[in-house]
DNA sequence: CAGGAATGTTAGTTATGACTAACATTTTGT
DNA sequence: ACAAAATGTTAGTCATAACTAACATTCCTG
């Protein structure tokens, strides 16, 4: 096992970071073999990204020890799952397509769209939202003293 | 060089496909260097991916010849190329990011989202884009007899 | 039309990230 | 507590897709 220097994670990094916080939700630690159910793929290859991660600080590894995050780590980790999320609300709150599809595709485009695509993507789907209630229930909305429009 | 059978492209492919279309632009023709330096890659590289893309029926290869579509590789290429106009159209025009950005995400986004969230995202494209012209004329078009508000 | 410049190819290497088979360790049920 | 099951690791391989160095071909230009 080589490691290189470079300090962008790679799709398969940050893939692995997401699944080490879904997977322990909340206890934060993991299990190898959660972490490649969750990301269907064989044990050897979850025991070789730890190592990388872990060797860039962000998990602590332990031979047949449960995974847990460094505190850059987590917050790392964070803010992917933060981006999958306003992608996959964008997907379904503004485009309407349904969760499944919104959740595949979400899962890829996390990787690959920049600051400036997703927080218009969470700006977006926060107006479209509030549109949905004021339609739904005009007259509670209107009430606001000082509401702009 | 080995091939083995696989029927659908990889990113990669499908950015030389693109490649080819810019390049050959009109022509139907397009050389190695061009397409090297449109991909910023090296040209071997090119050599190597042309070689791939010929041995699926996309492209004519001939050793120190230009490449050409054949129909079917043209019609993949064209496919691709429309996806990345809408998306790149969809970041512009709806989501209202600068076009460096938006053609930069599309770039990668183009291989990754499925047939639903693309076509969504004309249809928003060309909605927003309907509303805006309304903004800018309003009379003209609330003259139409019967026009929905 | 000869020879250098431009263009294209081959061969070999590297990086990433998956896989399987086999082995090591830990946990668990009786 | 000990054997079997579950879990984790190591070693070795494969696929994709890039790269460089060196060689081959084609093209221009004097």
């Amino acid at each position: 096992m080589v490691f290189r220097k470079n300090n962008v994670l790679s799709a398969s990094q940050e893939d692995y970071l997401e699944a080490i916080l879904n997977v322990a939700d909340g206890s934060g630690m993991a299990r190898s073999t959660d972490i490649a159910v969750s990301l269907g793929v064989a044990k050897p290859s979850v025991t070789g990204a730890i190592k990388l991660l872990a060797h860039r600080g962000l998990v602590n590894y332990k031979p047949y020890g449960c995974v847990t995050f460094t505190q850059k780590g987590f917050s790392q980790a964070g803010r992917v799952a933060q981006r999958h999320e306003i992608i996959k609300s964008f997907f379904m709150d503004v485009l309407g397509v349904d969760a499944a599809v919104a959740q595949k595709a979400a899962c890829k485009a996390e990787h690959l769209l920049g600051p400036v695509i997703i927080s218009r993507m969470r700006d977006f789907t926060n107006l479209t939202k509030r549109n949905a209630r004021r339609r739904r229930n005009p007259t509670r909305i209107a009430k606001v003293k000082g509401a702009k429009r």
